[in-house]
DNA sequence: AAGCCGGGGGA
DNA sequence: TCCCCAGGCTT
């Protein structure tokens, strides 16, 4: 494959197709970008759109969320999911705050040491809030790497190898790399779909190694599926957390152990259970027969 | 390397 | 129903 006629091609199409999301305008500064990454794990850009402008209009700068309340940010954090992530960009924001001068750190190095920053996180923000060259890969480039470069059905490369793969396939240009890292993410969140692709409408058909094979279902290996989310702790957790964030100052530990069962439980120890991992996790705080948001 | 951590939308 | 999602942390 000619890795400049496909960068070129697939950055053309970036261009022309893109969504029209915030955080990617020049405008956007280092700390939107890097709010906008954390809320992008594990959760879809629809979701996150709204909440995302409330932050950034509440909380301009990391010192501004630094000021905050911790249980604040995991209230204005709502339902994007896994609230430990509002914890940890509260806690990010204070080691910006005071260690780095207010600043988001620019190397990838320093972003690592960040609360709640890992491989993808930091690359990311370094490319696109600050222009570097760097492979950003995430779950949609991985899928674009494996059927285009490699002729898989589905992503199942190391991660090492898939950051070496999206380096070589990098342009030299730092400009044209942080709109190829974009786009790689965007393919595969637009086009070069999990389930259904749509490759008839797709830039880079014509170098795509799975379409040239085609399409084999040679998936190399399924990844571990998540336990169900219909009677999981995760579920009961997110009760516990719903009445929370619902609620100004405390709830009773009876109320919260309550709201945890209210809907069913798969065994009887689960409130609890849930009840006393959120104290673990730092998401609430319990005193006196009574709990709160941190 | 595997398990855990929310919640919603699409097929 | 099951699968997937701009991942990261802990064990």
């Amino acid at each position: 494959m000619d890795h400049d006629e496909f960068s070129g091609a697939l950055n053309t199409w970036f261009t022309g197709s893109a969504r029209d999301l915030p955080w990617r305008k020049p405008g956007a500064s280092p700390w939107a970008v890097l709010v906008s990454e954390f809320m992008l794990q594990q959760t879809q850009v629809d979701r996150v759109l709204p909440r995302w402008l409330e932050w950034m209009e509440r909380w301009p700068t990391p010192s501004a969320l630094a000021a905050a309340e911790p249980g604040d940010a995991v209230r204005a954090w709502g339902r994007l999911g896994y609230p430990r992530r509002a914890l940890w960009l509260h806690r990010a924001a204070i080691q910006i705050a005071t260690e780095h001068n207010d600043q988001v750190p620019t190397s990838v190095e320093t972003l690592l040491e960040l609360t709640g920053i890992g491989p993808y996180t930091a690359r990311a923000v370094a490319a696109f809030a600050y222009g570097d060259r760097h492979p950003v890969v995430d779950t949609n480039t991985r899928r674009v790497i494996a059927r285009a470069v490699h002729g898989k059905a589905a992503a199942g490369m190391p991660a090492a190898a898939d950051l070496d793969d999206m380096e070589a396939l990098l342009p030299q240009d730092p400009a044209r790399a942080a709109v190829f890292n974009a786009a790689a993410m965007e393919l595969g969140a637009i086009v070069c779909t999990a389930r259904t692709p749509a490759c008839d409408s797709c830039p880079v058909a014509a170098w795509c190694e799975w379409r040239g094979a085609g399409y084999p279902d040679n998936a190399p290996k399924k990844r571990p599926k998540q336990a169900r989310f219909e009677g999981s702790d995760r579920q009961i957790r997110g009760r516990i957390m719903a009445l929370l964030r619902a609620t100004p100052g405390t709830v009773t530990t009876e109320a919260a152990l309550a709201a945890a069962a209210d809907g069913g439980v798969a065994d009887a120890e689960q409130p609890r259970r849930a009840y006393d991992s959120l104290i673990a996790d730092g998401l609430m705080i319990e005193f006196e027969g009574a709990a709160r948001l941190p």
